[in-house]
DNA sequence: GATGAATGAGGTTTCATTCAT
DNA sequence: TATGAATGAAACCTCATTCAT
């Protein structure tokens, strides 16, 4: 009777262990699909990092596709958090476009976000997979908005903007294939030579032309 | 023994049409395993693909493994071929940058490529995996080799540019991910509007810093 | 100590919660046993629909196949109570087989019941079985009392009696596998109308042969 | 090109080796489905009765549920084409429903159909559950049609032909649950004894009540 | 008394691969 | 060359049951 708020702050307490094992499961799962593929993973080599058996493993998660799909919306609502923050900041756009860009580097080489990505979403059942689709579109919004904001004040140049954002998008997403820890240089400063040479492709200026043929 | 000749006739006859049912299997093998990913698709419904059974689909490869692994090595193959070319062409480092990235793009967007260099590499066994590597390496080390020579030429800024590199080849590698058959633009058309903001972004010029903080 | 006649009181007073437990426990299993069948049925399912935890349930039964038996055993008691009714009654035999009948599809057609009976009793360890079939047995005997009684008084056939005497036990056993809520008629009026009919088939009677071949 | 006939005469010597086999594993599956149930049963134990291993077993059947459903609807066939050949029969009712019990206990006491009937279709998923239903529709049709014919010669009276009916498939059906090999009697024989006593409840008479209470 | 968590045994299914014909 | 069959090694997943709190 009296004691019911024991029992509610025990109900909290146990939720807070069962979520932080529910993340320590899925980081080693992201640990492991980084390693071997998602197929080639077995869902008891995950248990077993943790010293679970594959039984209690199924008692935090559904299957080892929703493995896989946590792990897609884990990294992706890091990566939109970041941009969330540079949208709502009161920036010039190039500066927008940098933050943004060194954010994402550094969201990108994080083990987790590495481990998940590289998998192909394809490997997901259809309803997952289009939640994950969604996520990254949203992404992609607020990328091109900060294009966008740019070509309005005047900063970036107008044309070709969709193939120039995929390219910018690229660069960035393709870091985490050759970034190594063992590099001198940290995901951050690595995203701001990148927003550099981005910036530089972006701005108008009179210069910059081909040689002629 | 007297119609030896017959033999190397006949022999050679049917090498011939061996080779191309094998290049047939891969073609097949690649647009499975685009749509379906590497362990999804399976040995039977690339055979089906071709109207062919498993058991003789197995007269022509040696494993499925070998299947991706003989795909990945003609994508690069291919890759790498545009490479060569571009390299020895006469032209300055600028235009031989476009022209690669031109290149890389068109092959990039090929079905074959993109069905199979979606693929992870990882899936394959180590000793596969190795020749695969190496493969790129020497694709990579082309493409460096250009930028090289524009800085040498003094056109290129020295600085960072193996980021800038890999930013580059980023961009390049990407396009796969977002060409639609349906869009505009050609891969050639993307694969200049590409080059030109790469080479604006190396180019040396005085311009373009980035907005004070 | 000395409040041990409260602590009998409680343990009556318990033990009637703990029984009622019980009883709703097992009528909630052959209720989902009836649906989805034994070994489709989970004893979590079995918790839920009582509000309960896996857990706590395991506190009333000691297994699930216990909950089998002991279902098995209640629906067999409570049919054996009607035949032990009807058998000490003072009715004649004809009577009784119709009372027999008609306290039968009463039985059999209550949801308890049926959910029960539906259930192969393979299922069940041979130990438990054994019981179960003695007990079912114990019915068969009754029954065939009712018959014999017929025979002695002159009133049945006296031929095949075992072969009729297992079409009148089908004729009723079978009533639960058609009979639904939904008909117009109530168990008991079905019941009547199959021990006239079974009735009719046992009287001696000169008349009532098959036509020729 | 010449033999291209004994190309199809070998096709069809390997479907019927294929059928042969594929009949073999559902009389093996209905065997063990009989002996401990259809969950209780694994799909190695039925592989190895027949010194298959489960993979070959894969090789005929779809899935384990598959091959219940085929058992299903194998028994349900044989039993309908009994009811098919009684009906087009020339006889006048009474020997017609005799005819169809016998044939029906008959067909309900081989091994095969014991080992189908006896599993609970409730272990099917929908889809095939529907079909098994409808099969069963279908025969009780065949079955009704003939207490009509009955009722409409004059022969058999009219009231709860409905109720009569079920019981009289309930006495059939219920045979093989207390049949057994080492009976004195032939199912033949002891689908008679119930035909006749089916028919004799059935007829008109004047006779035949029941005692008043 | 109740329950969240853990467990492990086992079952179905899939498939790459091989082989006799 | 082609193919129907066979195989066996895993892999995922489910669940009854137990136990500490």
């Amino acid at each position: 009777m009296f004691n019911s708020m024991n029992n509610i702050e025990k109900k909290t307490f146990r939720q807070i262990r069962y979520d932080a094992k529910k993340i320590q499961i899925l980081e080693s799962a992201a640990r492991i699909f980084a390693r071997k593929g998602f197929e080639k993973a077995t869902v008891e080599e995950i248990a077993n990092e943790l010293y679970m058996t594959k039984g209690s493993l199924y008692y935090y998660i559904k299957s080892k596709e929703d493995m896989l799909f946590q792990c897609h919306m884990m990294a992706l609502e890091m990566t939109n958090e970041v941009m969330g923050e540079v949208l709502k900041s009161d920036l010039p756009p190039d500066l927008k476009l940098r933050n943004a860009i060194m954010g994402q580097t550094e969201v990108l080489t994080k083990e987790f976000v590495v481990g998940t990505l590289r998998q192909q979403e394809l490997l997901l059942p259809k309803r997952m997979l289009k939640k994950v689709v969604a996520e990254r579109d949203k992404f992609e919004k607020t990328f091109f908005k900060i294009l966008e904001e740019g070509v309005k004040k005047g900063l970036f140049e107008k044309n070709d903007m969709k193939i120039k954002g995929y390219a910018i998008l690229g660069a960035t997403n393709w870091v985490p294939r050759w970034y190594s820890l063992s590099g001198k240089l940290s995901p951050r400063q690595i995203g701001e030579i990148i927003a550099e040479f981005a910036v530089k492709g972006l701005l108008k200026s009179s210069v910059s032309k081909l040689s002629k043929e």
